[in-house]
DNA sequence: TTGTACGCGTTATCAG
DNA sequence: CTGATAACGCGTACAA
C-alpha cells in the first residue's frame, strides 16, 4: 500500500507516457487518445494514485479550500444555526472537491480571518453572518478576496445569501392579524445585525397593510436578556395581545417571566418567534414560529462562491423559502378571541 | 497595497541578497548576519510580506493545517460540546500559524476524512469523538496520518484526550450517596460510544465502595428517546431515589415524562445528570450534573497533535479535569431523606 | 495526439 | 556568513 509516495511521474514513466499526457487524462483538459486514456485511468484507479493538491493548488494559484467564518462567541442559542450552515457548506464544497477551513472570528476579532488571507489557504470566503459595520466583509472587498455572505447587507457589491426575513415577518404577522389578534408587542434583539432591521420592516408592512394604528405594534428595541423582564413588565400594563419576539433567547426568557406572572399562553396571551429553534419546539405550549433552512443557506452559499471562484456570474441577491408553523402558543378560541 | 505578489524573490532582488538568505531570516534556520537579518525583517514588514503558504507546504511536504472531525447528524443537544471543541482547537491551531479544516464524519460515513487523507490536506487530525467500532480510527493509523482522539479507546496507540468521566461519575454517585441516596437507577445511552462504559464503570465502583447491594443501581442499557417514557414507567415501580441520566437528551425526556407524571423533582424523586448543558441550569428545578470544559478538550487535543506533527514525544493519555454540580434536582431535605 | 521545458514560491543541499 | 541550484509535484504554452 505504497500510495503515499506515487507522483504522476510515476504514473508516467510506467506507462512510458509523459506527466502531460497523465496530466490531461485526469483534468479531461486537452485532446488524449482514447486508448492512451483508458489505460492511464487504469493504472490510476488500480495503484490508487491521487494528486498532490498542495502541488497542483501552486501550480494553478488555487488551494481548493474555502473559509467559512463563525462566530467566536457563544451566543449558544444560534448555534445550531451555525452548524447547520456549516454542514450545507461542507457537503456543497466535498462534492466539488474542496475542503472547508473555519475560521473564529467576531465583530472586532478578525486576526483568523485576516491570516487566512493573506496566507492565501482559501480561495474564496462564506460569511455566516452581517453586521452593519462589517470589518470582515470590508477586509475581503479591499483584498478582493471572493466571497458571499449569508444574511443581508446594505452595502453594493456583497454577494448575500439569505432567507427572505422581511416577508416571512410580513407572513407570519399578517396570519395572527387574519386569527384576530390586533394588538401586538414586538421585542427586538440587537440592532448590530441587519435581520433586525428586516425583521421589523416586515413586521410593520404588516400592520400597516391591515390598516392597524400605529400604537397597536409596540416596538422595542434592543432587548437583550437583563431588559426582558422589565419590558414583559411593561408590555402587561397595556392591551397587547401577541409578544412577538425576534430571536429564541429572547422568546425563552419571555415566557420564563410569563410563567412566573403565571399567566398561560396562549390563553391569557400570546407568543410567537420570528426564529425556529428546537427549544420552542418542544416547548409546551409549542411556539408558533418561522422556520428556515439553514443547511440550504450553507449550501447554496457554497455553491455561489464556488461559481464566483470558477468566473461564473452570480446574481448579487439570493433569497432563499421559509415556513410559518402556526402552533399553540398563538392558538385563538373561536368565539372568544376572534374578532371578525 | 500591491502586497498581493510579492515574493521572497522580490524581497530578495531589491535588497541585493539571494532568496536562501531571505528565507534564513524569516525562519530564523541557519546563521545570518546581524545587521542584514534586521534589514530583511524591515523590509518585510514594511512591504508586509506574507510567504506563500502554498509553496511552503510544497517544499517542506507540510500543510500547516490540521483537520477536526464534527458529527455529520443532528445530535442536537450535543452541538454545543463540538462547537466548543472547535473552539479550543482553532485557538491553539491558530496560535501555532496552523489552520483548521472541518471534515463531517459519522459512524460508517468517512469520504470527507478519507479525502482530506488522500488529498494530503491536513499535517494531523483531531477526532472528536471516539467508536467502539471506530472506523475513522482505523483509517488514520493504517495510513500513519498522526491524529489524537477526543475521548477514550481500547486500541493501543491511539493518542487520547478526555475528561476522566470515570472518576466524575464515581464522584457525583458519592456524594449522592453520602446525602443519603441510595437507590438509584441509571439510564444509559449508546453503547457505541466508549464513555458510556466509563460512566457505568464510575457509577458501579461507587456503588460497591459504599457497600450497596448490587439491586439498588437499577441499569438500564441503551435507552433512546423512544424507550425513555417506558424506562421511567417501569423505574417508577421500584423504590428508586433518583435517577441517574447519562446525557442531556435522556435527562430532558426524564424530565418530561416525570412532569407528565405530577412528580416533583427533588421531592417525589431525584434527577441528575452525567453530563452538563445550558438546558438543564436552566431548568427548574436545576439540575445536578456534570461540568466539563469542553474548549479546554478542544485546545489539549490540538496542542497534543501540533506536538506530535513536530515529532515530539506525548502521552498516550491525557484526563482533564471535571467539576461536580450540586444543585435543586438533588437536594434532600434534613430529617426527611438524610438516613444517617 | 503527444512530448519538452519551464513556471509556481519555498526550503534544503552543498559549495564558496 | 552567504549564494547558486536543485528539489517539491503539477499544469501548460509551445513545439513536434
Amino acid at each position: 500500500m505504497e500510495n503515499r509516495k506515487i507522483t504522476i511521474d510515476d504514473v508516467a514513466t510506467a506507462l512510458n507516457v509523459s506527466k502531460t499526457t497523465v496530466s490531461r487524462a485526469i483534468s479531461g483538459k486537452g485532446r488524449v487518445g482514447a486508448e492512451t486514456k483508458a489505460r492511464i485511468l487504469e493504472y490510476i484507479s488500480e495503484h490508487n494514485y491521487v494528486p498532490n493538491a498542495i502541488a497542483k493548488g501552486l501550480a494553478q494559484q488555487r488551494t481548493y479550500n474555502i473559509g467559512i467564518t463563525v462566530p467566536d462567541d457563544f451566543a449558544l442559542m444560534d448555534l445550531p444555526f451555525f452548524q447547520k450552515c456549516l454542514m450545507g457548506v461542507c457537503d456543497s464544497a466535498s462534492a466539488a472537491d474542496y475542503d472547508v477551513l473555519v475560521s473564529m472570528t467576531g465583530t472586532d476579532n478578525i486576526e483568523q480571518l485576516e491570516r487566512l488571507i493573506y496566507n492565501r489557504k482559501v480561495d474564496g470566503i462564506v460569511l455566516t453572518r452581517t453586521f452593519t459595520k462589517d470589518l470582515p466583509a470590508e477586509l475581503l472587498l479591499e483584498k478582493k478576496v471572493p466571497f458571499v455572505a449569508i444574511g443581508s447587507s446594505r452595502q453594493p457589491g456583497i454577494i448575500q445569501i439569505d432567507n427572505d426575513h422581511e416577508k416571512a415577518c410580513f407572513d407570519l404577522t399578517t396570519r395572527l392579524i387574519t386569527q384576530g389578534i390586533k394588538r401586538f408587542a414586538l421585542l427586538c434583539d440587537n440592532p448590530a445585525y441587519m435581520v433586525t432591521k428586516s425583521r421589523m420592516q416586515g413586521f410593520t408592512s404588516a400592520m400597516e397593510e391591515a390598516k392597524l394604528p400605529e400604537d397597536y405594534g409596540l416596538i422595542f428595541d434592543n432587548c437583550n436578556e437583563d431588559s426582558v423582564d422589565y419590558i414583559v413588565d411593561r408590555t402587561l400594563k397595556t392591551d397587547v395581545e401577541c409578544i412577538l419576539c425576534m430571536d429564541d433567547s429572547i422568546c425563552v426568557k419571555v415566557l420564563d417571566k410569563l410563567k412566573r406572572n403565571n399567566l398561560e399562553v396562549p390563553d391569557d396571551i400570546k407568543v410567537a418567534s420570528f426564529y425556529n429553534s428546537s427549544v420552542l419546539e418542544r416547548n409546551i405550549p409549542s411556539i408558533t414560529s418561522l422556520s428556515f433552512d439553514a443547511k440550504e443557506l450553507g449550501k447554496t452559499a457554497a455553491n455561489t462562491l464556488l461559481k464566483m471562484i470558477s468566473g461564473e456570474n452570480v446574481p448579487e441577491r439570493t433569497l432563499l423559502g421559509y415556513e410559518v408553523m402556526m402552533r399553540e402558543s398563538t392558538r385563538t378560541i373561536l368565539g372568544k378571541d376572534v374578532r371578525r
